[in-house]
DNA sequence: TAAATTATTAAACAATTATTAAAATGACAG
DNA sequence: CTGTCATTTTAATAATTGTTTAATAATTTA
């Protein structure tokens, strides 16, 4: 993953509402949840909302899909990830002997 | 940890200069590296870094200790274990038997 | 003590970001 | 079609952030 996804990512997810929103769509799984839903549960306009998932949908963190006339969020793993890769490799490259960093610092729900 | 603190530890990595500082001092471990000696490495005013240390040491992800006339950094490994954490936490709690995150998200270098 | 080195702070500004309200789009039911 | 519901877009404003320059503080050397 390139620095400048990493630093899109992080910044997507660096504000109180799209953080809330990202985490809750982790939670939700691959069905996700309505962007009204969304709106709704966690007290934010319509409006507000989907400004907030332009921003997380460009940083690839999540995936929208039209069902009518709802339309769904889900979070995008592979994207965070990356993010999570990105941040933990290379930890101690100065002193190996007393690091290990594990591989799988993700999450495996795809 | 919480939602307010990994939103600060995420807004400050959230920017090239400092995710290439956090990063740089990840690898150097606890010996860390002195603030000029950063700020040439990657060709950055120390005025502006210094600016750039305040932010991440306001946000727990990077400690300070003076040597002599110079100021050594070292990243702090507990609050990024944290926001790991909190960021991997509670993945697909609606469908838990497709799900397994690791607990071991986390840098082991301390 | 005076000069040199290292780093931080203060002030100013340009640029970006978050929020709101209003208008516009797209999808469906009647 | 027409009207309604769900969401997005546009435009405007307030707030925050990043960078630069100049000034200040702390430490060491001569």
């Amino acid at each position: 993953m390139k620095s400048g996804s990493v630093v899109e990512a992080l910044a997507a997810l660096a504000q109180p509402t799209r953080l809330a929103i990202f985490r809750l769509l982790v939670v939700c799984g691959p069905e996700g949840m309505a962007a009204g839903q969304l709106a709704e549960k966690l007290c934010v306009s319509p409006a507000n909302m989907s400004h907030h998932f332009k921003t997380l949908s460009h940083a690839g963190l999540i995936v929208s899909r039209q069902d009518g006339r709802f339309v769904y969020y889900t979070a995008n793993f592979s994207v965070m990830n990356g993010m999570l890769a990105y941040l933990t490799e290379n930890c101690c490259a100065g002193n190996p002997d007393g690091c290990s960093v594990p591989d799988n610092a993700s999450l495996k729900c795809n």
